[in-house]
RNA sequence: AGCGGAGUAGAGUAAAGGUAACUCACGAGGCUCAUAACCUCGGAAUGUAGGUUCGAUUCCUGCCUCCGCAACCA
């Protein structure tokens, strides 16, 4: 099996600034492609979806150059990877002309030529105020359409549709053979029973008179990529589909990290495409739930929403650079890696009051303080990891704080501080201990933690104290 | 209405046909190496009505409540 690894994110829709679910996923992701990059080659991206109908009108309201109007929301995005410690080894950008549009024009191409896209009339119902097209569902009684109380028009329009009903069955053989897993297994269920259901083809086109800022479709000047060859295909562009530098051998060792509200495109549409373009699907999908806040799904009307970066300047104070890491914590610690978690500002600040205040922060000071007092080093640390694959980051991190808590119990059990004043060999045996135990934790806790951890092998490196506490009280 | 999942201390989770565990919060004690930290002990829970059983929180049935899915929505 090959040890090159793809590992990613889905890719945030550029019409506004991050939240802290973007913040919670790109965490999620980072976390476990430093842990792999501990095994093998990994290559870790996460980037942009910065086309569309939406974009394109909020950038006019505005009265900004579209391009002007994703590239200020892009630095945003890069901004808060930085400060959660979030390094993709690439950020993808689907505006970009060089890399992207030749990759998704190169996918389109291939599923023309397997006869998989072709060109339809279709008749539909749609809402000029929403500027969308209705299904039944989305209609009042009435047949109106629920935002705007107006009944839809049929329109006639010709696009490209993709025909995925031809992949249901090798969609469905990979689901059930493991040759591409969704974890939660009740995600993988839940995908199945929608396959059931019974696929349709995709419409993969609008015309240019509708979007016009979007990849256009190869040979019809008349349309532009509708969002699925567009916007799922970064995945393969940003290693280099389309170009003789395609590292198909990592393509083949994927995983995809998504929220529940993006199931269906990357477990039925992206298998079917990769089947048509004759690429190995993704070996993982790991689906996370999402967050909410005080029990309700954070919007702007209810007041409750969490931004991410107004939590981490409450830590600045504090931490410091590690204000960051400090909200990477809280949200690797507080939400369940595969269900919907709940944090609020009270929450968050009580999480890190236990667990890095108290718990990290005060441990290493403890540690340190005993042993350079003491003069007991470690020389050099070693690297271990412990922490089991099994993809629950959540699950991993409590594992590494448990270990923590074991140590403040063995501190306060064998009593070295008392020890060392009456048997010198001892206490230096037991400090020793100390030092190797909060060593071993640090190396865990990298990959959660990575500027924090540094900063504690530094201090076990030099055989010195923190220079002021690590995370201080709020 | 359909399909799927879930209801456990104040909060978040765990386990399980026979003493219901952990983290946070709370209360009492201890310790002094540490950031009023840390350690120990304690209070506090199986939605509801039945059934199967020697015994149910666990299995079954009804009810109540919550959540997910029902495709172009991150």
């Amino acid at each position: 099996m090959s040890n090159k690894t793809l590992i990613t994110t889905a890719i945030a829709y550029a019409n506004g600034a991050p939240h802290i679910g973007h913040a919670f996923e790109f965490v999620m992701a980072d976390t476990l492609a430093r842990y792999s990059r501990q095994q093998g080659d990994t290559f870790f991206i996460t980037g942009m979806d910065e086309h569309g109908q939406k974009i394109q009108e909020k950038a006019k309201e505005k009265g900004i150059d579209v391009q002007d109007f994703v590239d200020a929301y892009a630095e945003a995005f890069k901004s808060l990877d930085k400060e959660l410690s979030v390094i993709p080894d690439y950020f993808v950008r689907t505006s970009d002309k060089e890399k992207h549009y030749k990759g998704a024009q190169a996918i389109w191409n291939k599923l023309v030529e397997n006869g998989d896209i072709t060109k339809e009339k279709y008749k539909a119902l749609y809402c000029v105020g929403c500027e969308e097209f209705k299904k039944d569902s989305d209609l009042n009684e009435k047949g109106e359409c629920q935002a705007h109380l107006k009944a839809p028009e049929e329109v006639e329009e010709e696009n490209y549709f993709f025909d995925l009903p031809k992949y249901t069955t090798r969609i469905k053989e990979a689901m059930v053979s493991g040759e591409m897993q969704v974890f939660p297994k009740s995600r993988e269920n839940e995908i199945l029973a929608f396959i059931d259901r019974g696929l349709e083809k995709v419409s993969f086109s609008r015309p240019r008179s509708k979007i016009g800022w979007g990849i256009p479709v190869p040979g019809d000047e008349e349309h532009v990529m509708y969002v699925w060859c567009d916007a799922l295909s970064n995945y393969i562009t940003a290693i280099g589909y389309g170009t003789e530098s395609f590292d198909n051998e990592r393509w083949s060792n994927t995983t995809h990290i998504i929220g529940k509200d993006i199931l269906r495109f990357h477990a039925a549409i992206w298998p079917g495409m990769l089947l048509s373009a004759g690429l190995a699907l993704p070996k993982k999908i790991l689906v996370h739930g999402h967050i909410t806040s005080g029990g309700q799904k954070m919007s702007k009307s209810l007041g409750n929403v969490i931004d991410p970066n107004e939590v981490i300047e409450m830590f600045r104070p504090v931490c410091g650079d590690l204000a960051g890491e400090a909200l990477r914590f809280v949200l690797l610690h507080e939400i369940p890696s595969f269900e919907d978690g709940d944090i609020t500002i009270d929450s968050i600040r009580a999480s890190y009051t236990a667990h890095l205040v108290n718990g990290i922060g005060n441990l290493t000071s403890r540690v340190m303080k005993m042993v350079t007092t003491n003069g007991v080093t470690l020389g050099q640390p070693k690297m271990v990891t412990l922490i089991e694959d099994n993809h629950d980051m959540n699950l991993a991190l409590k594992q590494v704080m448990n270990r923590m808590r074991t140590l403040d119990e063995y501190i306060a059990s064998n009593e070295p501080f008392k020890v060392i004043k009456v048997d010198e060999v001892k206490g230096k045996e037991m400090l020793y201990h100390c030092l190797s135990e909060l060593d071993v934790i640090v190396c865990e806790l990298v990959s959660f933690m990575p500027r924090t951890s540094a900063k504690i092998l530094e201090c076990i490196r030099e055989n010195k104290m923190p220079e002021s506490p690590l995370f201080g009280r709020l």
